[in-house]
DNA sequence: GTCGTGAACGACATATACTATGTAGTATA
C-alpha cells in the first residue's frame, strides 16, 4: 500500500475539480473542503490503510463524508460519488476549464445555454458567433477565447517550471528591470522567493516612481512572446517557453506590504490578514491600516507589518500557512542557517564533466573564507569517473597545495564514490581508507525496488570508509524521479553507523528534499552537510541554495555540520572534518567508542 | 464538505487588478 496516499489525494482532487464544475462556483465551500482535506492528507506521513474510519477523522479537515469515502476507495479501488460526477461531467468538458479566462461561471452557461460539451462544440460554437449572443458577453470574448483555445492546443498541458530554469530566467528580467531609469529597486517574490522546487509562474516587484518604462521593459523582453494583461499597477507576460511573468510596480513607501503579499504564500497572506481584522486592521498589498478611519500602521518594511501584527520576522521560506505563523507568535521558529565555512562535494577537471582547475576551485573556496574544502572527484564507477592513478596524483598535487597554504584553508581528499545495485564501491576497501573523505552516491539503476534501493544505501553506510551520502533520492526536479526510499530505515542506519546525510545545492537536485528533510526533524542523532556538488568554481555558491531548502524544511541548524553560528569561525567543522579522516583511518566502531 | 457550539445550524480565507461589458467574472499572492 506504498501509494495509498498518492491515490486518496488524487480522489480528492478529482473531487474538487469536478465539484467546482457541478456546482459553477468559483467560492464553493464543499470545494474548498474537499481542497483543504487533501492538504491535511498531504502532510501526513503514516500510511492511510493502517487507520480506521474514527482515526481518520481525527485528522484536521476530514470528517464523516471524506473518511468514507477514503475507506471506500481503500477497499473497493472506487468512490460512487466520485463516478457520479466523471459520469455527469466527462474529461471533455473538465478540459473546457483549462482555457485560460475560462472559469466555471461561464463554462456552466455555456453548457446549459449553448449546449457546449466539449472543445469542438467551443470550435463550432465560436465560428457561428453565438456566444455574442450570450449576455455578458461580445465580440472581445468571442476573440479572446479563440485565442486562448488555439494557445491551448498549441501547447498541450503547461507544466510547472523547474526552479532550476526559473531562477536563472528571473534573475536575469530582475537584472533587466533593475536597470530602467527611475527604479529604485528590484526583487523576486512569490515562489521563487519562497525557494520552492517548481513554480508555476515568476513574479518580480518594482519600486518605481513611474510605472509605465518599467512596464514596456517587461513587455520588450526578448524572451516575451505575448502580453496576458497591462495597467499601471501589473503586467503579466508569458515567454516562449510558456512561463508566465508577473510584474507590479509600486511606490517605496508601499514596498513591505507589496513584497509581502507577492510573496505569499496564499495562504499564509490570508491567515495574516485574518490576523490583521482580529486586531481592527485590514492588510492589503499597499499598507496594513486600521479598519476604522485607514490610518497607515505600517507599509514601507515586512520587518514593520510582522511586528505590527505582533510577530517576529518570518522568513520568506517559511511562509506556507503550516504553522509558521503559531510558531512566530510562540518564538519557536526555525533558527537560520549559520554562515557555511566549508563544502564537502565539490569537483574539478579531473572528474569528467568537472570544469574548473583544482587550483581555481581553491581560490573560489579562499574567496568565500572557507576552512575546508574536501574535493571529491568521480570515482571510477561512473562515466565521469577517473582510475586510481589520477587520483594519486591528485592527492599529491593536494598536499602540496596544502604545505603552501598552511592552516588557511584544510584541504581534504576526497572522493565521490558510485553506489552499485547491492551497495558495492569502487575499488578495495584499502584504496578507499586512503582518502581523507568519502561520500558514496547513487547514479544509476533507479527503478529497483524500494528495499532493494533502501539496502543498497544501507550497505554503503555500512563501509568503513564512507563518511557521507550524497543526493540521496538521485532525483533530478522536472526530470526524474526520486528512487524509492524507506526514509525510516535510511535515518536510523545512518545514526547507527554515523553516516553524515547530503543536502545537495544543485538546482536540479536539491536532495535530499524538504519533505524527506521534514521527516529527518527531531531525529537528533542524525547529522547533515551542505554542499554545492560543484562542478566549476562559480558553482560553490550552490551550497547556499542548500542552506535555504534546509531552513524550508526547518530543520535545526546544529545538527548541519558546516553551517555553524557565525562566532565559530569554523572551528566545530574543522573537528568535524578532522573526525572524518579518523573515520576513514579507523573504521566506524573506533570512532563511535571515542565519541561516546 | 468540516467544524464549533450546543445538539441543528451558521460560519467557513482576504483583498485587490484587469478585462469586457455595462456589473461581474477571472486571476493573483
Amino acid at each position: 500500500m506504498a501509494d495509498s496516499k498518492q491515490d486518496v489525494l488524487e480522489m480528492l482532487q478529482e473531487l474538487a475539480e469536478l465539484t467546482r464544475v457541478d456546482e459553477g462556483d468559483p467560492q464553493s465551500f464543499r470545494v474548498r473542503a474537499y481542497e483543504s482535506a487533501a492538504e491535511s492528507i498531504a502532510a501526513q506521513a503514516t500510511d492511510l490503510g493502517r487507520l480506521t474510519a474514527a482515526e481518520l477523522q481525527r485528522i484536521d479537515g476530514i470528517g464523516k463524508s471524506t473518511a468514507e469515502k477514503i475507506h471506500e476507495l481503500l477497499a473497493t479501488g472506487k468512490v460512487a460519488r466520485l463516478e457520479e460526477l466523471r459520469r455527469k461531467h466527462p474529461p471533455s468538458v473538465v478540459e473546457l476549464l483549462r482555457i485560460q479566462g475560462l472559469g466555471p461561471k461561464a463554462l456552466k452557461r455555456l453548457r446549459a445555454e449553448l449546449g457546449v460539451e466539449s472543445i469542438a462544440d467551443l470550435r463550432r460554437v465560436l465560428a457561428e458567433h453565438q456566444l455574442r449572443t450570450l449576455k455578458g458577453f461580445g465580440p472581445r470574448s468571442e476573440e479572446n477565447l479563440a485565442l486562448a483555445l488555439a494557445r491551448l492546443e498549441a501547447e498541450g498541458a503547461v507544466a510547472r517550471t523547474p526552479i532550476s530554469v526559473a531562477l536563472p530566467l528571473a534573475t536575469r528580467l530582475v537584472a533587466r528591470l533593475a536597470e530602467v531609469p527611475g527604479v529604485t529597486r528590484a526583487e523576486l517574490a512569490g515562489s521563487l522567493r519562497r525557494f520552492a522546487e517548481t513554480i508555476g509562474d515568476v513574479d518580480i516587484l518594482v519600486v518605481a516612481a513611474d510605472p509605465e518604462p518599467v512596464m514596456e521593459a517587461l513587455v520588450t523582453a526578448p524572451a516575451v512572446d505575448r502580453v496576458l494583461g497591462r495597467g499601471a499597477a501589473k503586467t503579466s507576460v508569458v515567454t516562449r517557453r510558456g512561463t508566465q511573468i508577473d510584474l507590479r510596480v509600486v511606490a517605496a513607501h508601499q514596498f513591505g506590504a507589496a513584497w509581502l503579499y507577492f510573496t505569499g504564500s496564499k495562504r499564509h497572506n490570508i491567515t495574516l490578514r485574518q490576523r490583521a481584522l482580529a486586531r481592527g486592521l485590514t492588510l492589503n498589498e499597499y499598507a496594513l491600516s486600521e479598519l476604522e478611519g485607514g490610518r497607515v500602521v505600517a507599509s514601507e518594511t515586512e520587518e514593520d507589518i510582522y511586528r505590527a501584527l505582533g510577530l517576529p520576522f518570518i522568513p520568506a521560506v517559511l511562509r506556507e500557512d503550516a504553522g509558521e505563523i503559531e510558531a512566530a507568535e510562540a518564538g519557536t521558529l526555525p533558527r537560520p542557517m549559520g554562515t557555511i565555512r566549508g563544502d564537502f562535494h565539490v569537483h574539478t577537471d579531473v572528474s569528467g564533466d568537472g570544469r574548473s582547475t583544482l587550483a581555481e576551485v581553491v581560490a573560489a573556496a579562499l574567496a568565500r573564507d572557507y576552512r575546508v574544502l574536501a574535493i571529491t572527484d568521480h570515482a571510477e564507477g561512473t562515466l565521469s569517473g577517473v582510475g586510481r592513478e589520477a587520483l594519486l596524483a591528485q592527492r599529491e598535487q593536494i598536499r602540496a597545495l596544502q604545505a603552501a597554504l598552511g592552516d588557511r584553508l584544510r584541504l581534504l581528499h576526497g572522493v565521490e564514490l558510485n553506489i552499485g545495485p547491492a551497495g558495492e564501491l569502487d575499488y578495495d576497501l584499502e584504496f578507499r581508507r586512503g582518502f581523507d573523505f568519502c561520500l558514496a552516491s547513487v547514479h544509476d539503476h533507479f527503478n529497483l525496488t524500494r528495499e532493494a534501493q533502501t539496502q543498497r544505501i544501507v550497505t554503503a553506510m555500512r563501509d568503513p570508509a564512507v563518511r557521507m551520502i550524497g543526493h540521496p533520492s538521485a532525483r533530478m526536479i522536472g526530470g526524474r524521479p526520486p528512487i524509492e526510499l524507506d526514509y525510516e530505515v535510511l535515518f536510523a542506519a545512518a545514526e547507527e553507523t554515523g553516516t553524515a546525510l547530503e543536502v545537495n545545492g544543485g538546482l536540479p537536485r536539491l536532495d535530499l528534499s524538504v519533505e524527506a528533510l521534514r521527516r529527518a526533524r527531531g531525529r537528533t542523532g542524525l547529522r547533515f552537510v551542505l554542499t554545492s556538488d560543484a562542478h566549476q568554481a562559480s558553482e560553490l555558491e550552490r551550497s547556499r541554495y542548500a542552506a535555504l531548502n534546509a531552513e524550508r524544511a526547518g530543520l535545526p541548524p546544529e545538527q548541519v555540520v558546516n553551517a555553524a553560528p557565525t562566532d565559530d569561525d569554523g572551528a566545530a567543522l574543522l573537528r568535524w572534518s578532522t573526525q572524518a579522516e579518523a573515520v576513514a583511518v579507523a573504521g566506524r566502531a573506533g570512532v563511535r567508542e571515542r565519541l561516546s
